[in-house]
DNA sequence: ACCTTTTTGTCCAAGATTGATTGATTCTCC
DNA sequence: GGAGAATCAATCAATCTTGGACAAAAAGGT
């Protein structure tokens, strides 16, 4: 193996690591502690990584994502990539699309790097980071303001940007959805590009695991109604599922197995 | 086996394979090590390849999940990190600049993060991410299309969006630059957004680690007078130091121990 | 057929990488 | 705070890689 092979998988580890130890990488590499050694040194003197003893821990971001560390908890969880693994299967090559900041729509977002032929559209610089790796799909950020708390572009910029383009579908973060209040979130600026997005787009997508139900933020975003597709996991009261399916939008519950399966034929199904 | 096919070869290798060891190159197409290495340092210069001791590793990121090796090799050496702690200090609190898309400048960001009143605009989601963390610094990033293989949005949206703006300070980061020739880069539609970013600011302070110098590229970006304020590194060549100074561009050379002690006193002296 | 240019193979010294060894340093557990 | 284990930096030898020089081979032009 060459070198720079090596080193290079020592930064792919830390990707998703962010801490290794020098054994371990002795065994995963091949190579002796020596050779590890310098490696590290020379990763260290790139800036990529911090040495520690009996090992090296993974300077911040640079390459890859890294939200802050809050986000990415958040985003962890199994939850949110079973709805993420649902909604994959509504996003089709070739298709225009938007993402709108949030951590489960980041889930989805990671998912569609091996795509081909797919736009993208977002107002969310993490998946705007994470799209970068991907060869297949083209990427397009809103500009705006960056809101810190969320990770979310709005504003002037972002308006403008939306009221020009039209999309195939629209994948929209749900932060509080009542059946009978509708969709609200916790900041204005959030919700006047969420109906901006969803004026755009052909069909309409939310994702919102089991905790956003029930919810009433600050700003009223739209009804219901104003939803084709909603995707929640299984741990949502059935009861809002049935008022959401009575108001006429059509729900999808990701369990593990369904999501495991990941054919979409039961999906289709139920669209018709 | 024309030469020619012989090194179309080694790129259908690589768009499958990331790395090739020379030795593996030698078999596979029954030339002996001198014949490869030459058609390696030709690919190199092609800029299809980056050599490495025992073999080569791809530059394009062709395969669909290619971890933006481009953006890794570049990465953040010793030098650029130098360069942005001078570049730092001039930088002031309530200062809205604009940091454009490239790793040395993405080094004088994360240096930024713990400032207050600061207000960045910038066309880079990288830099986006890393200053989400910042309490103090609110920040503004121009729409547009992305480039893959830079961390660079350009495009419509990004120039509606700087025609709008005026800023105190450019951080402009440079990829070539040559005294007589002036300031250059590889894609057309960088050249256009660093010009409107140029007019757009008071003051246009340049990064360029020694590895600029004397280059040109593809796109025409400006004269050298159109810089103010240059940042280097010490192992840039005198000689272009002393053709810029005479062209009256203000030149600081970063050295281990002026970045180190990070007094400000010496480029307060040198800049009246 | 002859000369020129380019490409390829061979040889060799300089340089780079790796694994092993040594003694010093640091961590962990008691 | 101390004993034992693990890890570290520094060094050396073995091996592989590199770049330059030069000659042989191939290609191209007259």
């Amino acid at each position: 193996m060459l070198a720079e092979e090596r080193r290079f998988q020592i930064r792919e580890i830390l990707t998703t690591q962010r801490t290794v130890s020098a054994s371990d990488l002795c065994d995963r590499l091949k190579v002796t502690a020596a050779t590890i050694r310098r490696d590290l040194a020379a990763l260290e003197k790139d800036g990529v990584l911090v040495r520690s003893h009996g090992g090296a821990v993974s300077r911040t971001s640079s390459t890859s994502f890294q939200p802050t560390y809050d986000a990415l908890l958040r985003s962890e969880s199994e939850e949110k990539r079973q709805i993420a693994r649902v909604a994959e299967q509504f996003v089709l090559d070739g298709d225009t699309i938007f993402l709108e900041g949030s951590t489960t729509v980041f889930e989805l977002a990671r998912r569609l790097i091996h795509r081909n032929r797919l736009t993208v559209v977002t107002n969310s610089p993490t998946i705007v980071c994470e799209l970068q790796r991907s060869a297949g799909v083209s990427v397009m950020c809103t500009g705006g303001d960056l809101q810190k708390d969320t990770v979310y572009i709005s504003g002037e910029w972002a308006q403008r940007a939306l009221s020009e383009i039209r999309l195939d579908k629209a994948i929209l973060g749900v932060s509080a959805i009542d059946p009978h209040y509708g969709v609200s979130t916790s900041h204005h600026a959030e919700a006047q590009i969420t109906r901006m997005v969803s004026k755009a787009a052909k069909t309409r997508i939310a994702l919102a695991d089991h905790t956003k139900f029930g919810r009433q933020r600050f700003a009223f975003v739209g009804p219901v109604t104003d939803i084709d597709i909603l995707v929640t996991d299984s741990g949502t009261d059935p009861k809002y599922v049935q008022e959401l399916r009575d108001a006429g939008v059509q729900v999808f519950v990701a369990d593990g197995e369904q999501a495991a399966k990941g054919t979409n034929s039961r999906i289709i199904k139920q669209k018709s």
